[in-house]
DNA sequence: AACAAGACCTGCATGC
DNA sequence: TGCATGCAGGTCTTGT
């Protein structure tokens, strides 16, 4: 389900709920997501305080009082949702906390392409899930001399380079079509020949639809809600992804669809070069 | 080393 | 109605 704007908005979310909560009680109903959970998750995370939620690309990090760290991934289908009281739960609610405050924090994840580990916060290096992670893409250190050199020499198309979380962390499907739309570049382009002003208008496109579409609470197709329970407002939106057939915004021409590495792209053969 | 395809899993829409 | 097929917002692993 969701990339940068979608787990930032959950981890907004989260924030005034269990920022300095103690967790009261741990509902755990599978041993494994993706990979296995770790040993007595429930037991070790009972009596601890937690910290304000981090993000770190689509990882939510939970700083805990005894010194590890919470991280959750939600997968393709995950999502996290918020309760006053104890809820009735659902087929895939996997994962559910209930705070002092009463208040519980519910993951869910039909697919199960999720995850949820514990690590030591000091450890270094650091989360082998994080330390391979690229660039976040709305901080100051992504510039278009960043980007440019990030793909000088690669011959896979941009859009297959724009996914690649080694490279930038956080972009993913949706966005990817989007900001490849709004920068006027083909997402067949060689990756290796973005430099100069489109460069320059890819960074500003990347940062600009990220912001956007993260103010807008996310993009609600299918599994996505804010775990309040509020869709997000980004669909209407989305320019090219899931369009095809659709007349461009800016031409009228049909936006096509491709797939490329085994995904979908959107894009108008004629605004994108 | 870089890249593409395969794998993981469930649910839903579509078409026969 | 039932069944097969294909597709879905991710990303690690495997194979070329």
């Amino acid at each position: 389900m969701p990339e940068l704007p979608e787990v930032e908005t959950v981890r907004a979310a989260l924030e005034p709920v269990i920022s300095g909560q103690v967790i009261a009680f741990v509902r755990l109903t599978r041993a494994d997501l993706r990979w296995p959970l770790p040993e007595y998750l429930d037991k070790r995370l009972v009596g601890q305080r937690c910290s304000a939620p981090k993000r770190r690309s689509k990882y939510i990090l939970i700083d805990l009082s005894n010194q590890e760290t919470l991280l959750i991934h939600l997968g393709m289908s995950g999502a996290i949702r918020l309760y006053n009281q104890k809820p009735n739960f659902a087929k895939h609610d996997h994962f559910s906390v209930e705070l002092e405050s009463g208040q519980w924090v519910v993951f869910s994840d039909p697919r199960r392409f999720g995850h949820l580990d514990l690590f030591a916060s000091a450890a270094t290096p650091t989360h082998p899930l994080l330390s391979v992670l690229g660039v976040e893409p709305l901080s100051d250190e992504f510039t278009d001399r960043e980007l440019t050199s990030l793909m000088r020499g690669r011959k896979t198309p941009i859009k297959s380079a724009l996914l690649d979380q080694r490279l930038i962390a956080g972009l993913g499907n949706i966005y990817v079509s989007e900001v490849l739309f709004r920068s006027g570049i083909s997402p067949r382009r060689k990756a290796g020949t973005i430099a100069g002003q489109r460069a320059v208008r890819l960074t500003e496109a990347i940062k600009a639809v990220l912001s956007e579409a993260t103010s807008a609470g996310g993009t609600s197709l299918r599994d996505h809600i804010q775990p309040g329970g509020e869709i997000g407002y980004f669909a209407q939106n989305l320019c090219v992804y899931g369009q095809a057939g659709q007349p461009c915004v800016n031409c009228g021409l049909a936006i096509k669809h491709i797939i490329q590495s085994g995904r979908s792209s959107f894009y108008c053969p004629s605004c994108q070069r």
